[in-house]
DNA sequence: AAGTGGTCTAGACCACTGT
DNA sequence: CAGTGGTCTAGACCACTTT
């Protein structure tokens, strides 16, 4: 028995009474002292079963108030943006990655715009690789990177190394942004996906920073038949 | 000074030497006990702050063995999916749901899969509902309703109250899978969300689960040229 | 004044890893 | 064996809320 720790079957105890609809959203749980009386837990490991379910969105809390269950919690559910070149191995299929285009080139003014520079007279690095699962193109990753972070980003061989690896290598990141969108292929990005000009490509824009400057500004085009981002949201 | 609780500096110490490039990726940091010597905490508060930084993806542990600095802290990073009228009116906008069809029907093979009906005998309740934003039509909103769930819905007046707001009232959800793909408009989806056909359209596909059975599963469409998901991740 | 959550401590026992 | 994380306890003080 009670294989699971004990602040599990108090997270448990929670979340049962709340699918069963006996706790409804917008009431009040049981207090701390409550939990310890009742359950016979003691307050530090009610604590931190409630406090995991604030984290969760099951529950909100305020001090001096009580516990209560979340208005809306399916308001906001995380969906996981990872890396292709790893979602490729995990599925157990073959990753290759084809480097098309490695150099140092002044940003055109929208790429400008996420370094805030003002007017591009700074050269950046820009690389564009085709990722390939079992032979068919699946992403076209098309990056541009802020030399002072990643200096010797131009004679990284990226059939071996991806982008991502290198820049983690060379500076931890501190802060990510994500734009996701669905777009039309243009001519280049449907030449390289191999599919119709025009067709829909999702589209991830993904900023990075490192100690307080912009590092990376990448934009991974998917082809839309072949690509689809999941997410699974419990309790 | 000291706003900031103890194991919220204990986390800063820890990711200002992971920025700083001083504990590397794969790095072991500082035992539990260590911490309680160098920065004087009781060990707790230790455990709460590593314990928060693995949860957020900073750092690996293993009993036995230590905590590490995670291979990939930006392996997985959350995208955060809302509810649209709600989206709608935090950027200040006005909202106006129009229902389309509302209706008790037999599912198509592949809505009945995701009820895991084999052969569609069932009738399940239908609507489609387009959300203007500004009067612009943003998301076209077709669901498919398990009736022993929700089974006053075809009763709602789904001009004030959404489906998902309705659901939750009569169910609380305990789980949620979403599935994002881009594709291309069909000659409905297109009329609805006044765009040309074969548009690049963004589909979230949501599936929810009740009390051990399939509650609704939804197609939201989206024009891509109107829309976005966003998510931000810090550290 | 009584209750609430927010935090923190100084112990404790356990299962597990390494040498 | 000593070290590690995983868990748990029984206290404590605080700022805050409501009555």
């Amino acid at each position: 028995m009670s294989a699971q720790p004990l602040y599990e079957q108090v997270k448990s105890y929670v979340t049962d009474r709340i699918r069963s609809g006996a706790w409804r959203p917008g009431a009040r749980v049981l207090s701390e002292h409550e939990f310890v009386r009742v359950l016979g837990v003691s307050r530090m490991t009610a604590n931190r079963a409630l406090r995991e379910l604030v984290t969760a969105g099951v529950l909100s809390r305020v001090a001096g108030l009580g516990t209560f269950v979340a208005d809306l919690p399916a308001a906001a559910q995380p969906l996981e943006i990872r890396n292709v070149a790893a979602d490729i191995r995990d599925r157990g299929h073959f990753h290759r990655a084809v480097p098309v285009r490695v150099e140092a080139a002044l940003a055109p003014a929208e790429v400008a715009a996420h370094f805030g520079l003002g007017i591009s007279e700074l050269k950046l690095f820009h690389s564009i690789i085709v990722h390939f699962e079992n032979e068919r193109p699946l992403e076209v990753e098309d990056r541009w990177v802020n030399p002072t972070v990643a200096p010797h980003y131009l004679n990284v061989d990226f059939t071996r190394v991806t982008p991502h690896e290198h820049l983690m290598q060379v500076a931890p990141l501190e802060r990510v942004e994500h734009v996701v969108r669905a777009v039309a292929a243009d001519a280049d990005i449907a030449e390289w996906l191999d599919m119709a000009s025009t067709a829909p490509v999702l589209l991830i824009e993904r900023t990075t920073w490192t100690q307080g400057q912009p590092a990376s500004f990448a934009r991974l085009h998917h082809a839309g038949s072949r690509f689809e981002l999941r997410g699974v949201y419990d309790v």
